[in-house]
DNA sequence: TATGAATGAGTATTCATTCAT
DNA sequence: CATGAATGAATACTCATTCAT
């Protein structure tokens, strides 16, 4: 009796996938609601009946792109991993997530300019960052106590500052993907971060 | 009877000043000619005098406002500066500036992500990023010859994750002001990539 | 095994009957075939299988509605009651019945409006409207042979002017309910109507 | 400088009018607005340039067309003329003009139909009814006092009941043209009231 | 040159109707 | 028979652009 409650939620998620690509691909206000029907092979009044408006429907589609991200980009230790051993497996992976996604990752992007410009807040995606942000901050204090990182170093702030680079590598890759590979991006921030440029420290800071 | 030229150019700027604030602030989508027309107190009809599309005027508020940022952005080395030094100016600079407009910046973003959509080069974006990253790889490899930096780094591929950052950074201030301050950021960044995170060197390459 | 054509024809006149409701209270164009079907607790699609279309259903409803009004309008001459009896007893009782169905009145007015802007007759209104009249001109011929009623009173045309009040009165009483009340204005009527307002009858006509 | 404000006013009083026929002639939910715009021969998009909506476009027609029914229905005494004569008069001069925009007077009845469904009042057209009214009841006042007028008679109540009559016969004679004329109707509608039906006053009231 | 009234292409959304279950 | 998910035709309204003044 219960209605297919499964396969509705099943059937709002493809739809909500649809329409992340053809954000993505066309930008939210370039995208006719006609086009995500299209592309998700169905009329578009049936669009309606899962989601209230366009406006719903870029939620839904962030949503389902949050859950497919986040599993994607939150670090899993291994087991007898250094700190940094993480860090590094975890930049790896989060160019890689970035480059996969590449065109989703315009939709990202666009959402946190649209919110951006309200006073709502960047709801589920601010959940990522700070989840992300903070991730990482636990990895810097555990390489702290492990010695593996200058013990002078703010855990938290660094860890913003490091995952900032991700969004503006991604960025600048997206827009002028030539000549320098995403990978190799990665590879010099993370000599860059780890070794650092200077050849003694008696640098002043900044 | 020579014709007012400058006039004409001036008056032209100051409509793509107006409407890089209004283009900040609403979005290219969401912003009306009218909106735009009202900011620098003028007729609708009257944009068309000096811009022949709303796109037209896109482009030309870009380039009003790259005038800016280029003279704002680009590095000067002071007399009997470092490298480093010079590098370290610049990053505060760069902050500083991103800071200052920060609301231009928006635009800025949209303008790359709307770009990014067609084939169309960035056109005069690009020059600009560049410019920005052809003089940090500039400075890099002086500081490689003057002994301050580590010789086997790649100047230009570094340069680009090096500028990267800053997109990267104002974005997420941009979208999660707090709780971490855009100079905070900047100091951590700095700390980070000068000095390196590991404190031996006897960390594997990623 | 008799198909229960009882119980289907009953679900017929529940469901039209539930429109008459709906119809009257947010107006034709304004009511959703969903409002009808939860007015009648029914599904959707179960309305289809008893009306073709929204205006059959339409029509079915106001059939519903006229078997309604006819028995509650019609007179019933009383034994030994005068002609004059018998329509002031029918003018209450007008009078009363439209004050009851008040809003499924406006259903009626409404439908009236809707069919007299197509060529189509009224159809079945137009016989309770022509029986009406009919039988308030036989009182009046009646009244005239029983020289209670003036002779020289041309009974139809007087009765099509009589019978015309009714609807003008529950209009006005249904769109400015105030001051005065359907049943003072039914008052008032009768009175002018009968003893008339001039004081001697030398007034010239018209 | 001041913009011709004669101009802009007549032009929206202009496409009021135009709208006042598409109105009348195919009723407020089935007139599409381009209708209204090829009526009155301008391009959708004007009629937004003077009514905010399709709503407001309703409230400006009919503001349009009682400014030419209040002049064409209110008394006007005529020197020496008798209360008595100038009812009469006044009934004729609304049985013509009711019959003389016959089709905007649908728009009348279903503008009423539509607000008595809000709470909103009736707006401008409740002070054309009660002027209506009460000009009635001046003149039935006026008969009393000049002892042409049954003395007993509720001037107020009575004016309401007449003037409800008029909308009733307009209605039946719309929605059933035959086979009694408008003029007709009103003919006898005048002889009842006046001279009253009964033979003798002795009819027991209602 | 400057203006803003006029225009109509373009789109989100609604809802009567269908039909597979 | 009963249902409600799916559909797409239909329409109010917006706004970039034009052009007469």
């Amino acid at each position: 009796m219960a209605p297919k409650v499964l396969d509705r939620d099943e059937k709002r998620r493809y739809i909500a996938l649809a329409a992340v690509t053809v954000f993505g691909d066309k930008g939210f206000e370039q995208t006719r609601m006609i086009d995500v029907a299209m592309a998700a092979e169905i009329g578009k009044g049936t669009i309606y009946e899962y989601f209230d408006s366009k406006e719903a429907l870029m939620e839904g589609a962030l949503e389902a792109l949050l859950a497919h991200m986040t599993e994607a980009l939150l670090p899993t230790a291994l087991p007898g991993e250094s700190p940094l051993e993480t860090l590094a497996a975890m930049t790896q992976k989060t160019v890689a997530a970035m480059k996969h996604v590449r065109d989703a990752y315009r939709f990202f992007l666009e959402y946190m300019l649209l919110k951006s410009r309200k006073d709502e807040g960047l709801g589920p995606f601010t959940a990522l960052l700070t989840s992300y942000r903070q991730a990482i901050a636990d990895l810097i204090e555990a390489g702290k106590q492990r010695g593996e990182i200058r013990p002078d170093i703010d855990a938290y702030e660094t860890a913003a500052a490091f995952s900032a680079w991700f969004d503006g590598a991604i960025f600048h890759w997206m827009v002028v993907p030539e000549p320098v590979s995403l990978e190799a991006m990665g590879q010099r921030f993370w000599e860059m971060v780890i070794r650092g440029l200077a050849i003694d420290s008696g640098v002043d800071k900044k």
